[in-house]
DNA sequence: TTGCCATACCTTGCAGCGCGAGGCAATATG
DNA sequence: CATATTGCCTCGCGCTGCAAGGTATGGCAA
């Protein structure tokens, strides 16, 4: 059974990190400093959620990892994959479909066929 | 212990079904329906999410129950109390707060300070 | 009558996710 | 020398969403 359960709400951490890693490779220490500040300490995903989800995306080859080591500090910096573009597109599109669903329930006066 | 723990991104059943009670009294099995289609089939909750929801939210005090026979059909109505109003407004500012900031992290190229 | 579908309510049990809490190691700071 | 910060990691739990199943009534067609 090779079946993608989980919740109609769930993966928006995917979904950060699949879009911050875009814009240049990040390690996970950065990415949970970088969640929170952008979203304005709206969002602030911890070490326990960002690492899980770090290494589940490499193991699906939607990233790809490589050790480097920045003035003394070794870091494992991730990049994102051909096939994390995609994932990321996937994700994006779906978030944007299900926000606009709940917005247009969340928005409408009462409304009569 | 009576802190509320859960996770950032729950709670949206309980706001869709307190935003669309707050028209009119619904009972459990018209919110299914009209989850699936005031959402254009985009969201699809189930009996088993709306009912475990429409009792938690009475114990609360957020909903009001009512048992009424329409043409022969017993039904539970539900209907938004005061409480549940402002329950209403906490998840919808908490929901707002919370995409906005995920769509500055979407949407944004990359940016310095 | 006998099915069968739609309406309408409900609960049980589980999978999965998010996340706190903790542990390790190295550098920097006072 | 102690403490904070950076940086990595994992274990274990709580909670939520949800499928699956169970009950009962009304309407309709065969």
């Amino acid at each position: 059974m090779a079946e993608n359960n989980s919740n109609f709400m769930s993966g928006v951490p995917e979904l950060l990190i699949l879009r911050l890693v875009r814009e240049k490779e990040m390690y996970g220490y950065e990415l949970v400093q970088a969640i929170r500040e952008r979203s304005n300490e709206a969002i602030a995903l911890g070490e326990g959620v960002i690492y899980p989800v770090l290494h589940a995306l490499e193991r699906d080859g939607a990233l790809s990892s490589s050790r480097k080591t920045v003035n003394g500090r070794s870091r494992v910096y991730y990049a994102l994959t051909a096939t994390g573009a995609k994932r990321l597109d996937d994700l994006a599109g779906n978030w944007s479909r299900l926000t606009g669903a709940i917005q247009s329930i969340l928005v409408s006066g009462v409304q009569h066929a």
